[in-house]
DNA sequence: TGTGTTTCTCAGGAAAATCACAGCTTTCAG
DNA sequence: CTGAAAGCTGTGATTTTCCTGAGAAACACA
């Protein structure tokens, strides 16, 4: 199943399906509180989404709802990770998954299975990165055409999603891995105010327990290396959030 | 629920559902007086308002009211706020939600909330602000091709929600929060005279003790960032209040 | 295990915004 | 013409919000 994307006035950057219905996503964990985050995350991303907690209930939905992609969580209570893989692929052999692991699981399991096209993010995950992985096995697996897809440009800014390079005026910039995530939630919403709080919630992970100010530390060393003696970008709304615009408005 | 916009002859912009019939709103809270507050404020806008002091009563009005959005106090009598978005959106999954919370419980457990494009405002609030985030949030749970929506022009004076971007004719002008609310109350109703009291009323919190003079204060403010030089649009009617009209007429 | 990097807390200080107060100006009724 | 009410705005105190340096803790990798 192949995906295009078209560009709202909003400047959002929306996938779609080749006949222009939205893409189709199964969340599946055994936690409600998970897929409830998810799937309120990946509607707002204008996905449609269906939601199980358990292999069999996954595999039944799948089969009638046949999603565009799978999150799948590889701890569940009645079937093994690599069961409910198995008997999706049997129904829907080429959809791509991306699995939850836990932080300390074995990883040399996961490694196999990625190798196929697949990916995996650890718990606890950040939504930006849940969804900006979502987006890429979307993207790859659907017409080969859309590289330019993983770009982001705002002025002579740019930051390559697939690559992780990040360069304003040509220069090329180093980010961390927050930074970069940091970064690209603005790049994704340009000329728009983002609130700390709506940065918390997308950028840092569920279950985060510290200080706000962690945001205005990053968008500080943000700055240090976006706007270091250039015409800035990024922008204060006191009492309102941070934006990103070109330089040049 | 896509959602759309018709502009009245007094030049009021009004949010209406695609059918053309009005939208609804649903307040959640245990303390009449806020329900009492908010249901006129949003009638007020035209919208449909139903309300309830209970998550169980939330949850049944809900269920057969199908509001268009919903706006909810953290904290009630009967069920935390949290099991009340649950069950709600077990039969409305895409309603979003206006999450009303203390000022101080803020860090309490917001966490996740703006994630999926819901929002939240502490108490004390301003009537402006909840009806702005409302309309910010019923815009983007609709119709996605809405950026005109988000922009409100009076002559050559433009005010942008999304990036709180204000410029006249063309020029930028930097605004504080308060000015910003205080045009954007103006810029939503022009050509009307709005009297100190309403906009106090407005503005300001609900909670506001003091002098009744900083709506002159305000408007002194503001003139001097709008009007300076240039042929004066925000007016005063002695006795009555002030009003915003193009420079033109 | 050691080293360099990254993430985050804490706290001081700077900057900005809000508002009270008071004196001044304008308007208007009589 | 005059006084009172209504509105305007300069000054500055207070509060809020934001920025950033320093360093601790966690982590990544050799």
């Amino acid at each position: 199943m192949s995906a295009m994307t078209t560009t709202s006035p909003q400047g959002r950057t929306e996938l779609l399906r080749p006949d222009g219905s939205p893409v189709r996503v199964l969340v599946v964990d055994d936690e409600l509180s998970i897929t409830e985050l998810l799937s309120m995350a990946l509607r707002y991303e204008g996905w449609q989404i269906r939601s199980a907690g358990d292999g069999t209930g996954a595999v039944q939905t799948a089969r009638e709802f046949r999603p565009d992609a799978v999150v799948l969580d590889m701890m569940l209570p009645d079937m093994d990770g690599l069961t409910v893989l198995g008997r999706l692929r049997r129904d829907l052999p080429d959809v791509p998954v991306l699995f939850l692991t836990a932080k300390d699981a074995v990883e040399d399991r996961i490694a196999g299975l990625t190798a196929g096209g697949d990916d995996y993010v650890t718990k606890p995950f950040s939504l930006e990165e849940v969804v900006a992985r979502l987006r890429g096995l979307i993207r790859r697996s659907g017409a080969a055409d859309r590289r330019s897809d993983s770009v982001l440009v705002v002025g002579d800014l740019t930051l390559d999603e697939d690559s992780h390079e990040v360069s304003r005026a040509g220069e090329n910039i180093h980010l961390t891995a927050t930074e970069f995530e940091l970064l690209r939630f603005l790049m994704r919403n340009p000329r728009r105010v983002l609130s700390k709080a709506q940065i918390l919630d997308r950028v840092w992970s569920y279950d985060f327990g510290g200080q706000a100010n962690v945001v205005e530390l990053y968008i500080s060393y943000l700055r240090r290396k976006i706007d270091a003696g250039r015409e800035p970008m990024i922008h204060t709304r006191r009492g309102a959030g941070y934006l990103i615009k070109p330089a040049a408005s």
